[in-house]
DNA sequence: GCAGATCGTAAGCGCATGCCTATGAATTCT
DNA sequence: AGAATTCATAGGCATGCGCTTACGATCTGC
């Protein structure tokens, strides 16, 4: 194993020993987000809409502008989403007492029943994939999965000034 | 390892044990993509460009609607970049003899040498990001995602109907 | 040789999205 | 109190994309 490379990166500089991790793991993603498509469908849930009531539980959101920053929606998009929502008595808006600004979102019982069943369904149909794993890799699969899903540099940073989507990917 | 899942997935189907795969993987994706845009512009290249260079080397393309389908782009939406790139000289576009109507495509030595550049580069970059991760699991992350990236069922399928992107991932 | 299918090309439609601006309500600073 | 800021909301603009249609050139089957 010299400067070929075997399972190596490709610091060595030649022709590279793998795949960009982007060509591989776009991809998946879009594979991902399509085996989720019917079931969002069958829980009658848009993507926007499931990612707000996961992002609704996981951390106290107190500003519609918070939310929309933690999932990289538009601050003005949003809010037909949550209009939804709240319609369906998914989640409560009410406006903060501190702040009258402001609305306070939070789950409804009934939204985190749904969100629960979602993500279930969801996870179900994502561990059919990962058994394709050899069980050696799983789980630092995973654990790398969230390791580098905390990285600072993977964070949101600030989208410099694309309009719309750029690339293939 | 009872039904309280410590490492296992969400089978026992109450809340989750890890944040939903296409959560962690889509977010990469899309920091990947913003690391390798710099890159990219320094080597005068768009995304499509570049997704074209590296699968014309990849895999032998004969018509531009194989190459079309093989990036997931629209079959008349590369014919700007292949136009582009032939006239930088990085890829030939030659009528095939044997069946006039289609073009054979295939790279010119400075199209290869650019594709190595850039990628070269991009995968330097990725390392800085692998380097997170701990030594054992990382030759596994890799194996992982190589092995999903090759499972029938991530394969482009066929995008069923839908316009333009759809969810926030 | 003619009809139908295929390839590359061109032009247009519709859609989802991000960004910008404006408006009104409420808060904070001076 | 008045000015500046923040929040939610609404509308409009521009972009990138997929899909469709159309067209000419070419190949294939009859």
């Amino acid at each position: 194993m010299a400067e070929n490379a075997a399972d190596d990166g490709a610091t060595s500089e030649g022709r590279p020993a793998r795949p960009d991790l982007a060509a591989m793991i776009v991809p998946l993603g879009r594979a991902l987000m399509a085996a989720e498509q019917p079931v969002l469908d069958a829980h009658g849930l848009t993507m926007w809409a499931y990612t707000v009531l996961l992002h609704l539980e996981e951390t106290p959101i107190r500003t519609q502008a918070a939310l929309a920053g933690a999932i990289r929606a538009d601050k003005t998009r949003i809010i037909a989403v949550l209009d939804d929502l709240e319609a369906r008595g998914l989640i409560h808006r009410q406006p903060d007492p501190e702040d009258r600004r402001a609305r306070l979102l939070s789950l409804t019982t009934e939204g985190r029943r749904l969100r629960d069943a979602a993500q279930s369904a969801i996870q179900q149909g994502e561990e059919r994939l990962l058994a394709r794993l050899p069980a050696a890799d799983r789980s630092g699969f995973l654990r790398s999965l969230e390791t580098l899903s905390a990285l600072p540099e993977l964070a949101p940073g600030k989208p410099e000034r694309t309009t719309g989507r750029k690339g293939p990917h």
